[in-house]
DNA sequence: GTCTATACGCTGATAGAC
DNA sequence: GTCTATCAGCGTATAGAC
């Protein structure tokens, strides 16, 4: 466009598409999958270039996995849409990227546990709540679950998240999700609390196995 | 032990051997990042023995993953301690083999994928509330909660979850989980946030302005 | 600035000796 | 049955020609 285009920039924006195809290849393939000649052969360049640029594979990773600065927290209920895609297209590539690498990268695993201690821990302090000892783990209850729903939707395509609308996220999803940090909500205390008066008879169906583990309680390691 | 120490038996018992060494380095490394090698090594049997008892890496990492049968999917607070480390040591060696690779490797992926998609199946016919639209939804969260309640315990190694209590289990995670299964919740519809005090509205503005994450998000092959 | 050629290690897998 | 020796391929990274 611009008729200054200088070796600088030359190279500047070559390096730009190399990153920009290691996200991508680091994101489908994960940092031992992806290889320097695939992200050389996606960003149109000779495999000798990446180095040249980054140093080497693991440095490229590291850049290629700088997370966007998470701005607004506190708004939960966007963070969910973006993070589902169902407002985004998919998710962001440097997000991607760290998501696909955690569980065999070291260095990806630390980076993304220090990513979401640190979210727990903003997601806790913003709590109204009174700050009982369960605090931290309600956050990083809500933290663990947006990262399952993310592996789920977006890296293992669960059959019962590949509709979901705004209007579920809204109804179900959301409403789920902050009533984990309030500990005085009644669906976070030990004993089922029937708040309001026999709404549905025996909607809390006590015959059904799946709600009558909370009794024994006296197991521990 | 018998007098019949068959070379059968004999061989039987090294593929068995064989078969934990690869657990556990699947487990560890993850299918590309553990070796004929290293598996055959900590098996203290020659690593070609790997290949001879079982075909190729692939085959034995598809044996290696093969989960135990689920058989009570009812009891959530005791699959939920089992997952959790409180009551077991550890993960299962399989599951630990399965997620590990679970990112990186697309049979990997398939399998879990259909597992959980089963649990979720499972799950959401054992639902004692009318079945609604969103009745599969209630049961994928759940799953991938749990699923993310792993990584977090066992993977990334998280601050928030290293030293549950059962009684925490029993006391804010189980009732959490299984309030997401039941529709007939009051709160499980939309109400009031408890720390944002916005975005709990449908229709609250799905167009901002400013969003860090979507610029790069534009390109891709 | 970019590409060619290559060094070097490690991988899975195979054939044959003991 | 088990191990030794080896092959062929792909990986990162580097040195030097254009």
């Amino acid at each position: 466009m611009a008729p200054t285009t200088s070796r600088a920039a030359q190279r500047a924006e070559t390096g730009r598409r190399i990153l920009e195809s290691a996200q991508a290849e680091f994101g489908a393939k994960g940092l031992q999958g992806a290889t320097v000649r695939a992200i050389a052969e996606r960003a149109g360049v000779d495999p000798s270039l990446v180095l040249q640029h980054y140093g080497s594979k693991d440095a490229l990773f590291a850049e290629a996995v700088q997370l966007p600065v998470d701005d607004d927290l506190g708004d939960l209920g966007r963070h969910l849409r973006d993070v589902l895609g169902v407002r985004l297209g998919s998710l962001p590539p440097q997000t991607r990227a760290l998501v696909r690498s955690m569980l065999t990268s070291p260095e990806a695993a630390s980076a993304m546990k220090h990513f979401l201690d640190e979210r727990a821990h903003r997601l806790a302090r913003a709590g109204d709540g009174p700050a009982d000892g369960d605090t931290s783990l309600r956050a990083t209850l809500v933290v663990c679950a947006i990262l399952g729903l993310t592996i789920g939707r977006h890296f293992l395509e669960l059959d019962g998240l590949d509709d979901v609308t705004g209007a579920q996220l809204d109804d179900v999803v959301l409403p789920w999700l902050t009533a984990a940090l309030d500990p005085t909500d009644p669906r976070t205390r030990p004993s089922q609390a029937v708040v309001t008066g026999s709404a549905t008879g025996r909607s809390a169906g006590t015959n059904d196995s799946a709600t009558t583990a909370s009794t024994a309680a006296s197991e521990n390691t």
